[in-house]
DNA sequence: GGTATTCTCAAACGATCGTTTGATACCTAC
DNA sequence: GTAGGTATCAAACGATCGTTTGAGAATACC
């Protein structure tokens, strides 16, 4: 394998975040795919073994670091008794902002709206195989917060909880960046919006 | 044009949206779509011209009956003293949810999300021109409700509201309706759970 | 240097896509 | 009854899809 640069493997994940975001898993060929990556046709089957392989690295490359820096940052609070919910939210939201924002994954994002909205059953399950053990810890730890809300009550607002953040995540709403605001500084804002509103809706009566 | 029983237009829109929200725009072809339909596949493009068409008219079937549900439920609260942020809220979340149960409608939001995820840019447009004076006499109406709350700030938290939203439709999240609840009582679980999570997240200081 | 392995490439494969065509049936109106 | 629009049908069109092939170039190993 040639490391000159960047590897074709690496052209090839590249440029497929890139034209997945755009044109879909289904809408994006593997011929401008290959085109925009700099490489040959052959090489996605070559080294990918086929397009749905293609996409599962694409996913897991972003999805490993997301996973780490979540856990990461839930691991340095969880269980202390000064952490708040504030704390738990910032370490839910922050790194899947941040994961939006490096390089070119701004487009990862909807990347992975798209597929949820896809809702493939195979994706479906490989993102819960990659998830769940995430999910569940950050739930014990709002939990162990929230004493006072039901199992059933707690599972339903951390999952719109979720919702808010694919949905600010992805770009969809009416707020966009303005031209004279930094993308840090955006990201910024849109935690702290997203966090200020979770804790609220998390923690209400 | 023949009107026993369902026409072909009409079969044709019934089938579209199943499998539209089943296997996405590009991935549902007309030959699928027409076999489904039992008519023949020249048929779409005989009554719609294209396929572009038929998804449009597609969301326009659908949007049309869902705006006027939620304006007039708009209407009938909007300006009025004893009117509250729950009352508004509702008219905002249960015409959406009812849409997302009537008939095959069930998967007409996974269409919606799908359409959202792929960020395309004439349908973002179409959507807009559809939703824009609805969102914007729904805003007012919280707007007069927040009145602690800037315009930016009140965008921002609408924003995350329909996110939410948005992710209770489409059934993306790890809540699902479980066998011994009825549709309904679900869907009365969810408005409820809804506007709790969304008024403690719009109104809080 | 020669052999083996890894990689790249142009070309082609079969399948499926949205769309168009021209013939045929259906129905209405005169 | 017959002309004329309306609707349906099987068949074919050109384009594009993911994938495979086989030959050649590049690289690694001895």
């Amino acid at each position: 394998m040639q490391t000159s640069q960047q590897s074709t493997k690496e052209r090839i994940l590249s440029a497929a975040e890139v034209l997945f975001a755009r044109h879909g898993f289904e809408g994006a060929s593997l011929r401008q795919l290959t085109a925009a990556a700099g490489v040959n046709l052959a090489a996605v089957n070559y080294h990918f073994g086929s397009k749905d392989r293609l996409v599962e690295e694409v996913f897991r490359r972003r999805l490993d670091e997301l996973n780490s820096r979540r856990l990461k940052a839930l691991a340095r609070i969880a269980g202390q008794p000064e952490t708040t919910l504030d704390d738990v939210l910032a370490a839910f939201i922050k790194p899947a902002l941040e994961l939006s924002h490096d390089g070119s994954g701004t487009l990862f994002m909807r990347v992975l709206a798209r597929a949820f909205a896809e809702h493939d059953d195979t994706l479906r399950k490989f993102l819960s195989d990659n998830y769940g053990h995430v999910m569940r810890q950050f739930t014990a730890e709002f939990a162990r917060l929230l004493p006072h809300l039901s199992k059933e009550e707690l599972y339903w607002r951390i999952d719109l909880v979720s919702g808010a953040l694919t949905h600010a995540m992805s770009g969809f709403g009416m707020i966009q960046r303005k031209s004279d605001v930094t993308e840090t500084v955006h990201r910024e804002q849109t935690a702290a919006h997203l966090i200020r509103f979770s804790a609220a809706g998390l923690s209400h009566p």
